[in-house]
DNA sequence: CGCATTTGACCGGCGC
DNA sequence: GCGCCGGTCAAATGCG
């Protein structure tokens, strides 16, 4: 295990709330105790209707080119990627999104260096992003026979589906990490790449229907692609120790298998949190969520397909945790990209 | 024993 | 309309 987290930035996606765009896209950084927040910008694009483009969110970190420089390479490379609904509901399901408007949004990180290190980011928000939640029907958990299965609600279209796209580097041992709790719940290997794409569920609270896709880029084995489906409905998990005795944690991974070594979450997890918050599914039904204070998890451990780690032990007060998202932190400007997507921008 | 991971199969979306 | 491919499910397996 790595030292304590550096360096992280939290993108913080909302849909809705500006305006008529659906969403927010909020990349933040905090901790960064030996350098720069790295700036960090969000776009969203003006035209609805081009769905599709996923959402690259790539971290502000450069290549280390030497020890602090690899330090703090590794550090950046936790993020975390939080959904908040910025008119005071702050956690959303797919469903919970209104407007129909916005469908794509591009955003720019730009990293510490702005020149060369500058990370393009592009996130895409199709408007139905929800659809997939509302057919998100629970199987019946017993016993599948081989070749009966029970019908599976309609999914909604892939393409409808939210996705923020991150990317995040392998630094060595392989570090990144968000504070969420995922479940790994599938592997494919994806044509034209030679890594596998691994497929994570949230499971900090049971009905989440966040999902994570990750798999190493092949243009650059260095960097991992993360993609974020749908939105976490319970607050980001503070304490990430704090049900340690109820995770698995295998010994580090061994060269170049596939197995993704994370700290899963157990389900009894959700039992020790004490502040309990509600979110609405896409029918308005609350959901209670275990929140924070206590309730959480440890590590979203993630790994590439070489078995790196993302990191463990980032434990985190949530004051402390949002404590650096002031909103005065940020700033925004808007920008049109180049296809005409309104993009906008912030900086630390 | 309970949980996470693995892995093969199934299913739907999308391109041709 | 068909086939490919990606995404998901769930039984089997392994680990703590």
């Amino acid at each position: 295990m790595r030292g304590p987290l550096l360096l992280r930035a939290v993108v913080v996606v909302a849909m809705e709330h500006f305006n008529d765009w659906d969403l927010q896209a909020v990349v933040r950084s905090c901790s960064f105790p030996q350098s720069e927040p790295p700036r960090v910008g969000v776009g969203v694009p003006a035209a609805p209707g081009a769905g599709g483009a996923p959402v690259v969110v790539a971290p502000p970190a450069r290549a280390p080119d030497g020890p602090d420089q690899m330090a703090r390479a590794s550090a950046s490379a936790l993020y975390d990627l939080e959904y908040l609904d910025l008119d005071h509901k702050p956690f959303l399901l797919p469903g919970s999104s209104s407007s129909s408007s916005s469908s794509r949004a591009v955003a720019r990180a730009r990293g510490e260096d702005d020149g060369k290190g500058r990370h393009e980011v592009m996130i895409s928000f199709p408007a139905a992003a929800a659809a997939s939640t509302s057919g998100a029907q629970p199987r019946s958990p017993s016993g599948r026979k081989p070749g009966i299965r029970t019908p599976r609600p309609k999914r909604s279209k892939k393409s409808q589906l939210k996705k923020v796209v991150y990317e995040v580097p392998v630094a060595d041992g392989g570090v990144s990490s968000d504070l969420w709790a995922w479940r790994k719940y599938g592997q494919k290997p994806i044509k034209g790449s030679p890594y596998p794409r691994g497929y994570y569920k949230c499971s900090s609270m049971k009905g989440c229907m966040a999902r994570k896709m990750v798999e190493r880029s092949p243009a650059k084995p260095g960097m991992l692609v993360v993609t974020y489906m749908a939105e976490h409905c319970h607050p980001v998990p503070t304490q990430l120790n704090a049900l340690a005795g109820t995770t698995r944690h295998k010994s580090a991974p061994t060269g170049d298998d596939d197995k993704p070594t994370s700290p899963g979450p157990a389900a009894g997890r959700a039992a020790a949190g004490e502040g309990v918050v509600k979110c609405e599914d896409v029918d308005g039904n609350e959901l209670s969520a275990m929140a924070a204070d206590g309730g959480a998890e440890d590590t979203a451990a993630a790994a590439d397909d070489d078995g790196e780690l993302w990191p463990e032990g980032m434990g985190l007060e949530l004051d402390e945790f949002l404590g650096p998202m002031d909103d005065d932190v940020f700033e925004f400007d808007h920008v049109l990209e180049d296809d005409g997507v309104l993009g906008r921008r912030l900086s630390l």
